[in-house]
DNA sequence: CGACCTATTGATCGGACTCAAGGTTGGTGG
DNA sequence: CCACCAACCTTGAGTCCGATCAATAGGTCG
């Protein structure tokens, strides 16, 4: 049961529209001030927060202002309540970050509405679109789900691509986002003649070519399809409508990007001061979770050495050798270009 | 002079609000339905747009979705025009991302009044944030100018560090944002007994620290003093109003995330393939481009050999034997730790 | 001026790259 | 269905880059 945090210092408005709502099926929670709204915000992470403009101690801009101050509450969505519906209080409330508006006089139907068209939307945004790629993943599936846009997506091109197709080069503009409905894909920066670096490695259902997009800039890394490929391209003009429709999106998309970069960082100092044995390690658990569906059973891929060499950023030579080491010391087992994990936790300590 | 896309059918309302704005000395360009204004809009790259909503052939939430299909079009602040004061019609709006609302009839007062706030406003973004963390700073700095929150920028605590001195610790929780006043900071992540990689370096007028305050967790990197410096500690719920608070805001952020990832691949690809001689070059020009300040003469800068080795990710006596190397053919001038560069093109060629 | 830190040079060692060759696998066409 | 080819995997030997250890020289700060 979705929470409503009501700030208004009138009684009989608060009441009354705390039945209304209760009659929803909300789960109301009242305050009579600013402050004591901005206490029990804190307090109870609320869904949606209903809020006055004008009220004693702490007024509706003091409210969302505070609010502003701690990513946790930023988010909740934030819908203010005013007598007059003038216009510069209502652009003063929009451009402090409110949500929505209502004046009272408002009728049963016209709240209910706007409490639910508001909720919807951020539910979309809810499920913590952070950790990873699979964040934003999620996102665009729910998003596309919902969104106007959704006509849209039903004339993507999709198209299809073989094993070391390419997909996009290094160099090329960008027009489009890609979505994997089938296969995998790798994106790779090339350096000197057959030496590459494995960027980035995606799976059915993911993502790609965001970065470029987002730069405005021309791809910096190339995409290949590791195994025969289905692709929706999307046109970048949807992902930009969608990107730039929302805040919510964009927090996203910045939490998503500055977990990017840590990551990077963390390779980064790998790759200056771990050895090929640690790395190989690290690579081998990177593959098991980002393509490790049922973690019961032990985990095995078919990748071709090459590319397991350019996601660790050393020679083929090198990689095999570790991979030998690895099957005589009983962490890996290898059939071909089948390597199955035997031992993770091994593996897991090894590369520390 | 600005420009201002003027979108509205009625040639009555048109001319008189034209005019109006003319008096006020802005440079209006007319169009009577939306589609010939997303037209002019893409041609002009106009300073505003002010847009009727009920318009024959195109409406105004047409050409706002048309708008924010591309990047260019997308960041330019949009007035809505409306007959029509009614609620829904101004929330379907703000959804879509105009910034504003006047709705007719409206004095001239009121009209400039909203231009030029919302001009204003977007001014502060408009210096192109992109390329590096430079324009972060440029564009905290310019905020600060005009935001209400600079009250609050009195308030801040700053502190003097020694050289050497630490500023914020790996693991430890972020509360501030930092601005560097005055000397020069390097971050970065610790690896085994003395290893370490430098993760980037900051000169006055700089602000850090921000990427963990975006991902919200613990930081990922240590932060020292090079030498004496003086920094502003700026409260990290200051930072999250500021952030949360604007859309223009956040496209910028996006748009140097992207770019610091960017540029932590290509670093990754250097560190994987190149030979430290590489590197070492491409620190010189690193440290060049981000300390010198008078391109005319030669730069020099005297930094700690540890130091240069830990950016370029190698050990410091390898990094000493290549800047000997540099020395003798004339590339650098070494004075005690002071490093001058003496032939950048060289250099240049080197790294490749 | 002495203690301590930093820079430099030398010698040695080892990890990882390169080149080379032989073995496997899988796919294709006869 | 088999033979053959190409692509891929694996192992070996040699080499070199860069790390490490050690010792000395140069600077700096109290």
């Amino acid at each position: 049961m979705k929470t409503i945090l009501l700030i208004e210092d009138n009684k009989d408005v608060r009441e009354n529209t705390a039945e209304i709502l209760e009659l929803a099926h909300y789960n109301v929670v009242q305050a009579e001030n600013g402050k004591q709204g901005v206490e029990e915000a804190q307090q109870h992470k609320p869904d949606l927060i209903i809020c006055d403009i004008m009220m004693p101690v702490l007024d509706g801009y003091g409210v969302i202002h505070l609010l502003n101050k701690s990513p946790e509450t930023a988010s909740i969505p934030f819908i203010f309540l005013t007598a007059k519906s003038e216009r510069l209080d209502f652009r003063k409330g929009m451009e402090m970050g409110a949500d929505d508006y209502i004046s009272k006089p408002f009728d049963d139907i016209e709240l209910l509405n706007a409490v639910e068209s508001r909720l919807k939307k951020n539910e979309i945004l809810k499920a913590e679109f952070s950790k990873d790629v699979n964040g934003l993943n999620k996102f665009f599936n729910d998003a596309r789900k919902t969104d106007e846009l959704k006509k849209l997506s039903e004339e993507r091109r999709i198209k299809q691509f073989k094993k070391k197709e390419t997909i996009f080069n290094e160099g090329n503009n960008p027009n489009f986002l890609y979505f994997l409905a089938k296969g995998k894909v790798k994106t790779f920066k090339a350096h000197e003649y057959g030496k590459e670096l494995i960027t980035d490695l995606y799976k059915e259902g993911d993502f790609f070519g965001y970065t470029s997009l987002l730069e405005e800039k021309p791809y910096t890394e190339t995409a290949e399809a590791l195994e025969d490929s289905e692709i929706c391209l999307i046109p970048k003009d949807d992902f930009y409508s969608l990107m730039y429709g929302s805040m919510n999106v964009m927090k996203s998309f910045i939490k998503m990007l500055s977990d990017n970069i840590a990551d990077k960082e963390k390779q980064l100092i790998n790759l200056a001061y771990s050895s090929v044995r640690k790395r190989v390690a690290d690579a081998l658990i990177l593959l098991q979770s980002r393509y490790d569906n049922n973690k019961d059973k032990s985990f095995s891929i078919s990748i071709s050495r090459e590319d397991l060499a350019n996601i660790v950023g050393t020679a083929t030579e090198s990689l095999i050798r570790t991979l030998s080491d690895f099957k005589e010391e009983k962490l890996v087992e290898i059939k071909g270009s089948n390597i199955t994990i035997i031992n993770i936790e091994k593996l897991k300590k090894l590369r520390a």
